[in-house]
RNA sequence: GGCCAAGUAGCUCAGUCGGUAGAGCAGAUGACUGAAAAUCAUCGUGUCGGCGGUUCAAUUCCGUCCUUGGCCA
């Protein structure tokens, strides 16, 4: 039953056309599509996200998009508990089509996490609290403390944060599991393989053209309307709206910048995504590149092909 | 035309009681195991508006010119 499944990852920056492909391919081999961005996951998040269209989900099976509404926050522990329940449930398609850049994402689905249950709100909002009574230099000292081969920058309060959570909730240190291949058990159970769109750096300026024109679009579309409408349900702090595009809309809605300044601060905070995601995507060896400006659909095909026989 | 500000990194601005200058943002590179489109690390020579003067030494003081704002005519 496991066997059946066979999965193909669709990744790579931001504005490369990963969900038309992932589209042409599900049609092509009669396969569904599950989604591993960070952002479409959240209900009422799609002009800025990028999301597929109603028109386009009804041409092959979509999953896991827009299905958890604010104020919840998605993590990627989670996420695979959702995908893994999807799976099981025995009613989505082979091949399998995971689409995103959210590399973090893509790594805890192939990899697995550390098996750890949920920390308690009461110690997160204990460990938020003491970072504002002791600052963080003190914290990083319990850290180090505690966990001497810790390799975390001081300044990261959110990884350090995290590990103190583990710290205090488990009495564990998150740089043991590093060496231990306490993930093993957790990997992707599945023949999976990945493709991926990027351009050359050659190409920035005319991938930068592109992405300026999809943040355009995304303004006509109602970028504004969309994020108001999450700030007026009093949802300002919710971690998403802190993504590339809502940020700088909301800081606009708060007059912080000006209805000008708006299409190039997004199309910069993007270009600067869509260098994180390279950066992120560039040690994975096991991609097969195709380019953003000529995709070979045929090939890409053909690959799809040897792999699902 | 007169008076008053201001002119320093791609941008916004600090600063030098005279010893050739540094933050934030942007940019480049990288890290990444339950917020990840987040978070974090490393990287800073620029005729200090132009030209003169004073001085051992001027981006800093003085003069003058140019540019941009504001006020008054």
């Amino acid at each position: 039953m496991i066997s059946k499944n066979k999965v193909i990852f669709v990744v790579g920056p931001t504005a490369s056309g990963k969900s038309e492909l992932a589209l042409h391919l599900a049609k092509k081999f009669n396969g569904s599509i599950i989604n591993i961005d960070s952002v479409q996951f959240y209900e009422g998040l799609n002009i800025g996200s990028a999301a597929p269209s109603e028109e386009e989900k009804k041409q092959a099976p979509h999953y896991l998009f827009s299905y958890v509404k604010a104020p919840v926050e998605m993590t990627a522990g989670q996420y695979i508990r959702d995908f893994y329940e999807l799976i099981e449930s025995g009613k989505v398609n082979s091949p399998i089509f995971v689409v995103g850049g959210t590399g973090f994402y893509i790594q805890a689905l192939e990899k697995g996490m550390y098996d750890l249950p949920e920390v308690s709100e009461e110690i997160k909002n204990e460990i938020l609290a003491d970072y504002e009574i002791f600052g963080s230099e003190k914290m990083y000292a319990e850290l180090k403390n505690f966990d001497a081969e810790t390799e975390l920058h001081p300044n990261d309060h959110y990884r350090v944060g995290r590990a103190l959570e583990v710290k205090r909730a488990f009495n564990l240190k998150i740089s043991e599991f590093k060496n231990t291949g306490a993930d093993n058990k957790n990997k992707l159970p599945y023949p999976s393989m990945k493709i991926g769109l990027t351009y050359q750096t050659d190409d920035k300026e005319k991938f930068m053209n592109r992405v300026h024109q999809r943040t355009l679009k995304m303004l006509d579309q109602g970028i504004i309307e969309e994020t108001k409408s999450f700030l007026t349900q009093g949802y300002e702090s919710w971690a998403p709206l802190s993504s590339v595009g809502y940020l700088e809309t909301k800081s606009y809605l708060q007059e912080q910048i000006s209805r000008e300044e708006l299409p190039a601060a997004i199309t910069q905070a993007t270009m600067k995504l869509v260098k994180k995601q390279k950066t992120w995507f560039k040690r994975d060896e096991a991609i097969l590149w195709s380019d953003v400006f000529t995709p070979q659909y045929e090939v890409i095909e053909r690959t799809v092909q040897d792999f699902i026989d």
